[in-house]
This record gives structure tokens, sequence and C-alpha cells, in this order.
DNA sequence: CGTTCACTACGACGCGCGTCGTATACTATC
DNA sequence: GATAGTATACGACGCGCGTCGTAGTGAACG
């Protein structure tokens, strides 16, 4: 399964999810014209993103409407895997501490919502 | 500051933190042999990584050794942070059991470590 | 002294992705 | 029907990185 490989096709995906289901041109306003993109450019990615059979698209009228085809939790999990991979090499154990520090310093009040998923999922998997 | 921005700079990297102070042959060894990688590939990556300023070379006899320049910690904080930063746009909760999914799947005895190191965190934050 | 070996230097290629430009088709409007 | 607008198709370029090959340089050893 392919997944999405850069920052702009996961920001354009991301949208698709939010939005489920729009057009070309509703992607290039939502997340393209305010980062300086021009139209065509988010035209690319969704035909990459199409041709990765990620998203599906159907002519409606003269333009394409275009629906994410792939699950968000699945997608992002597997995601998140790939990129987590390379930095539990050597030693597991002194990645946590940074990965901690990364998300607390992107929002504070993640880490209850962390505290709070790692509970949950120690509770299923020591009481299963 | 530069990051390693690939997961064979990213593996070097590790590789040259563990060992403390390594020669070019001696990484190929540890990770470029067993990844079925030419010397020259190592050699190479060394030279980016030497370029962008994360390790330090000095020759001894006729051959460089490598001496990582930044620390561990702080890389692999920023590093985390730059491939995180994307995944939180427009739901930042909905990512966290993606994440927890993740590291769980990596290696599920992380996540007694990741319950440990939040709850420091956390303590550490309301205690302050 | 010539050959062999180990190391470095560096150019080259492919691929994925971000990014844009241009060509082409179609629709609406006068 | 000519023109302007909008949409798609698609080729092209740059850059970062993985990957290798080759040339050059010096040491060691017969």
């Amino acid at each position: 399964m392919h997944l999405p490989g850069g920052d702009l096709e996961q920001a354009v995906l991301a949208a698709l999810w939010e939005a489920r289901s729009a057009s070309a041109r509703d992607i290039h306003n939502r997340v393209g014209r305010e980062a300086g993109l021009v139209y065509t450019t988010i035209a690319k990615v969704l035909d990459r993103l199409t041709a990765k059979k990620l998203v599906a698209r159907e002519l409606v009228g003269k333009a394409f409407i275009y629906k994410p085809l792939a699950d968000q939790q699945v997608i992002q999990r597997a995601r998140l895997r790939k990129l987590l991979i390379p930095f539990f090499g050597s030693e597991p154990e002194q990645v946590i501490a940074p990965l901690v520090d990364a998300v607390e310093s992107i929002d504070a009040d993640l880490l209850d919502e962390l505290l709070r998923v790692v509970r949950d999922r120690r509770r299923k998997r020591d009481g299963s």
C-alpha cells in the first residue's frame, strides 16, 4: 500500500479527510492559497494521490470531485510507524523522551490526551 | 541548524552517537555491510553529514576519524518535531491515538516507558 | 622501483516530491 | 461563432538523498 510521501501530499489528503469530498479548487483554497501555491500545484498533487489510489475522483459537471479512499486512522498509523522506526534503532528507551518533548513543544495540552490514550492502551493490553 | 534528512543519514549518525568516534570503515561495518551497501555509499553520507556540520572529522594516519558534533537529544527532538508537525494540523487529538498505536506496534514494552515519561513531564509542568 | 591495497574526492544517476508553465478542451456569454 | 474563462493533462526543473563508480593519492611490501 502506498502512503503519502511528502508534506504537501499529507496536507492535501488531510484536507480531503476533513472535507470528505472536494474539488481541486476547493483544496487549493483551503491549503494551497494561504501557502502561496498555484492552482496547478494542488492539481498535480491530487493527480499523484489518485495514481497512488489514495483518493478517487468523479467527474461532476466539468470538474472532478475528489474523495479519500483510504481510512485516515490506518494511513496515519502506517505513516507514523514508517517515520518512527528509524528512530528506534539502538536504544529505544532513549527515543521516548525526545518524542514526548516534541509533542509537548507542539502543544502542551496534548500531554493530557497522550496520557489518557497510553493508559487506555495499557489497560487493554494487560486486561485481555 | 541542519538536520539529518534521510534514513541513512539518520542511521549513520546514530551509529556515531553510539560509537562516540569511528572511521568510515567502522561505520560501514556497523550499518552499511549488513544493509548491502558499498563502502563509498557510507563515505558519501559522512561527507554530507560533515558538510552539514553534524559531524567533525580528524585525520589520523591515513584515514579520517569521525565524531558527532551535535547533541543526540537535541537533534532527535528537533527532527521528531519537524516530522510530527504536519500531522497535527486540523484535529490534533485525532493524531495521538495513531501515534501511540505506532509506538506500540514497534515494541509494546515502550508503552511503559512512554507512560513514565509523560507522567514525569506533566508533573514537571504542573509542579512548576 | 613497481605493484597492490586502502582511503578520499567527487561526479553521476534515479527517484520522490514540490513546484510551475503550457497546451488543450470545454463552457458560457456576447 | 469568436472570445474569455475555467478545468484537466502533462511535461519540466530543482533539490535532497540513496547509491554507486571511478579517478587520484599515498603507503606498504615484494
